[in-house]
DNA sequence: TTCCAGGCGTATC
DNA sequence: GATACGCATGGA
């Protein structure tokens, strides 16, 4: 990792970062825009606001920011000890993905908290990226900050109203309820294999393949997990009709992050 | 107005 | 195991 401390900032030097491409890109939906190359938002309850000095050169300003806070929080959620350049060069071994890669090649997995991930791919089913940014914007601004489950619970359908999520409630409700009644421990579930892991997942209602998938992949970084949604279909129908290529092998939910970018916005 | 959205539960075969 | 359908809500 390279950066300097610059009075109160610090000043990031990281060539494959894109901030609209990893933080306005469907994984996370808490992440505001406030400015042309500026975005506000939240790991947890920890603030930061992150602007993009020097685009040509990678060079990032994480305002406000310590270097205790870079080191402790910042390095582990953008995935910074991770050589996306590397990644992005195995990923071009194929056709396809190599038009992905260089199409956005700012692209990161956030390291995501367990909980907020599978309370907002839960959230995110069957909905659109702006109204999931809704929903959980009344969910964070009513709590004053994203819930915990342990915040939730005691909650119900009726009680969560407020959020405006349709059936999705009554999921929200047993995801709390599963979770802090010990039946779905995450931290449990994150040590487990992939397929026995989404199976655990799984037994929450309103958590199926998709879901299970993306809490996997954005909340425990298990670059394995390979989420398909309706654009992932068809993406593989019309790429990888036979399967994914060797050269994503490890890192299938990573490749799909690229190809889920190119596929909405150049299919 | 109708269609669709980072799907899933349920019924039916 | 596969396939069809309903589901809350709101933007396009």
């Amino acid at each position: 990792m390279d950066y300097t401390v610059s009075g109160r900032d610090i000043l990031l030097h990281q060539p494959d970062l894109d901030l609209d491409e990893t933080l306005d890109c469907g994984q996370a939906f808490r992440w505001v825009k406030t400015a042309e190359d500026t975005y506000e938002g939240y790991r947890l309850d920890s603030f930061l606001r992150i602007s993009a000095e020097d685009k040509a050169d990678g060079v990032f300003r994480l305002h406000d920011t310590t270097e205790r806070q870079l080191l402790d929080e910042w390095y582990d959620y953008l995935d910074l000890g991770t050589d996306y350049g590397e990644l992005k060069r195995r990923f071009s071994e194929d056709e396809t993905l190599a038009k992905a890669c260089a199409y956005a090649g700012g692209i990161r997995i956030l390291r995501q908290d367990k909980w907020e991930a599978l309370s907002s791919f839960i959230i995110s089913q069957n909905n659109n990226i702006p109204r999931i940014k809704g929903i959980i914007g009344r969910l964070v601004e009513h709590y004053g900050g994203y819930p915990s489950s342990q915040r939730l619970s005691g909650e119900t359908a009726e009680s969560l109203g407020f959020l405006r999520s349709g059936f999705r409630a009554k999921y929200l409700v047993d995801a709390v309820e599963k979770v802090n009644g010990g039946q779905t421990e995450l931290e449990r579930v994150a040590r487990l294999p992939l397929a026995e892991a989404q199976r655990a997942l799984m037994t929450i209602k309103g958590v199926g393949p998709k879901v299970a998938m993306c809490t996997l992949l954005f909340g425990m970084h298990k670059t394995d997990a390979f989420p398909v949604d309706v654009w992932m279909k068809r993406a593989l129908e019309r790429w990888y009709p036979n399967g994914l290529p060797e050269c994503v092998s490890g890192y299938e939910g990573t490749a799909q992050q690229y190809l889920f970018h190119y596929i909405r916005n150049c299919g």
